[in-house]
DNA sequence: CTTTATCCCATATGATCCCATAAATTACCA
DNA sequence: TGGTAATTTATGGGATCATATGGGATAAAG
């Protein structure tokens, strides 16, 4: 599970270390790379493990063979994903497009969000938490209906 | 699988490098070849490895010998389908009436889809993921409902 | 005999590997 | 417990390798 944030240094080469603590989630899974793509929505990265990732494609290619449907979410999520691998030090490499996507230069945040985990400018990041804060307490309300629902 | 996607440039003589990622992925296949044929719907180009397209072949030979259905799909996906080879270098050369048909010249982007992959004119290409962001929150919605019913 | 495709080599750019350092954390022991 | 050693983590730079791409020679086809 990914939990907490970390900011790191992107080097000029494009490179992060990404966090130990998610380094080590990432390594149970059958192949150590993180699959990373643009938010279609936002300036931000997501961030999966291999299988993970894996289950998600497998779903979109259960579609009807060439459905509209099927070839959107395989054009924002299957072609814009890509799997990175790690050097020896635990980095991996943000291609151009993704840095430009979510506007990174010099830092990068890692938020883990449970399954999968996010990457962002730091600046942008804050901005998102402090609006946020606006919806807590009807969030926290929806939690508690389902949290019923559930019978929790 | 075919993940994620590649700028690559089409020299004069219409040849192009399939991106490594992509062409490893090829290799596994009984022949080192991509089969390649127009999209029946608009401007790009599908390209399957050799022992998936010929699963896909398999299917319609299944049909009744002479039924127009079969006949149909054997024009448009038989006939049309072109197998292509590499060169030392992993180049493809694409024929001059697939470069017409996806409007390529320069460069061209190859969008992995999962099990096969397509060929675009860059700026078609682009256009068509801004008109996919339309379709955004209802196609992950129908993904998730997917995910719920499938026990994901 | 011209045109077109294939092969072969040369090169630049960019990615990957490798090592070296520094900071932070943990382990260990007086 | 305080302090020191050992380990883990983050970061930087350079060397090496892979990839993409261009041009020309060779072979095949019309």
């Amino acid at each position: 599970m990914f939990l907490s944030s970390y900011v790191n240094g992107v080097d000029k080469k494009g490179r992060v270390s990404v966090p130990a603590a998610f380094r080590s989630e990432l390594a149970t899974h059958s192949r150590a790379q993180v699959v990373v793509y643009a938010a279609p929505d936002d300036k931000y990265l997501y961030a999966w493990g291999y299988d993970d990732f894996l289950q998600f494609a497998e779903k979109i290619k259960k579609m009807p063979a060439m459905s509209p449907q099927r070839q959107r979410l395989a054009r924002t999520l299957l072609a814009a994903a890509r799997p990175l691998g790690f050097d020896d030090n635990g980095r991996i490499m943000l291609p151009e497009n993704f840095i430009k996507h979510a506007d990174i230069s010099g830092k990068a945040i890692f938020a883990g969000q449970g399954d999968y985990f996010t990457i962002w400018q730091p600046e942008n990041y804050e901005a998102k938490q402090e609006a946020d804060l606006e919806h807590y307490e009807d969030d926290l309300a929806a939690l508690s209906g389902l949290w019923e629902e559930l019978g929790g």
